[in-house]
DNA sequence: TCTCTATGTCAACAACACTGACATAAAACG
DNA sequence: CGTTTTATGTCAGTGTTGTTGACATAGAGA
């Protein structure tokens, strides 16, 4: 807290207040406690309907990535083929996930949601984006800005491009 | 999308773009990339000792809140008794965890970090700490009050009360 | 043809959450 | 003081989601 080196008044003010160990570890904490309510919405909604997180996290990636192959869908999530196959098989039995062969290489099965998995997709992300609004709207742009910003240089090179693109300006 | 009111030029600028239904679906990709890689640094380190990551979450807030009460404790994490018991139970079966008898309520038990609990504890928020600062120090600390703000605002009333007024402001 | 790739599946296991039931010690109440 | 409530601990069972390892099939590519 005290400042290590002598430094000008006018630098002084900035002395990356925004940099201490005290903010670093509310920095954690805000993140833990937001996501934790975050996801908690639909997490309610999922359990009505006997699926779980991994559940919404493929049908969210299908819905906004129509035609990603089964690989694509595992490098997004991070996970391995035999636990997304135990999710991915419950979402086409229950009719909400329907496979296409590939076009230019039929050993692909191309991702997309049905109509019922589009509803639910939406019932899903509702109250979050619900949850997302509220609170750009009462932040403003500048510290939406900010937030994303801020996630964004969080995240490893590779989630990056998962993002295609989308969103990180503007 | 198309403006439901007529407004003057320059408040159409500010039309609430950054409240599009694209925006608010990246804003969800953000968390679930930025907390991804967020917590996978520590998991390493958990892995190494057998641990997990409700071991270090527990780990987290016994540091940060010495001498919090199983039930306080319960409450932060929003688990069951069960569930932290059997964390705790090995925390302090491998000494990272001491627990002391309440001074005003006898049934209560304290829980402490040992040291080499607060050695552990160190080196798991380490990463975290270092991937914050790396983040915050490139987006500046206007960047960093809106992510701050926007987090905040996400969670539900309850959990900004386990914040404790620390770091919300300023 | 031979090999590599994309996918699917089975089995076993671990972490971590849950519910329900029950036990003990201490506080609080009447 | 006796009864009830609270704080904690523990056992047993269950479910979701992740892992590794092994193996199968179909199609792409050399």
């Amino acid at each position: 807290m005290r400042s290590p080196m002598r430094k000008p008044a006018a630098i002084q003010a900035d002395q990356r207040l925004f940099l201490t160990d005290d903010k670093l570890r509310t920095g954690i904490e805000l993140l833990f406690f937001a996501y934790r309510d975050f996801t908690g919405d639909p997490d309610r909604i999922l359990e009505e309907r006997g699926y779980g997180r991994a559940h919404h996290r493929a049908i969210h990636f299908i819905r906004h990535r129509p035609g990603i192959t089964v690989a694509g869908l595992i490098g997004v999530l991070g996970v391995t083929k035999q636990s997304l196959n135990r999710v991915l098989r419950q979402l086409i039995k229950d009719g909400l996930v329907k496979q296409t062969v590939g076009e230019t290489d039929r050993r692909q099965r191309l991702l997309h949601l049905t109509e019922d998995g589009m509803e639910l997709e939406a019932s899903l992300s509702a109250p979050q984006r619900e949850r997302l609004r509220r609170a750009f709207l009462k932040t403003g742009p500048e510290a939406v800005a900010g937030f994303r910003e801020v996630l964004l240089e969080m995240m490893d090179e590779g989630a990056r491009r998962h993002l295609g693109g989308r969103g990180d300006r503007g």
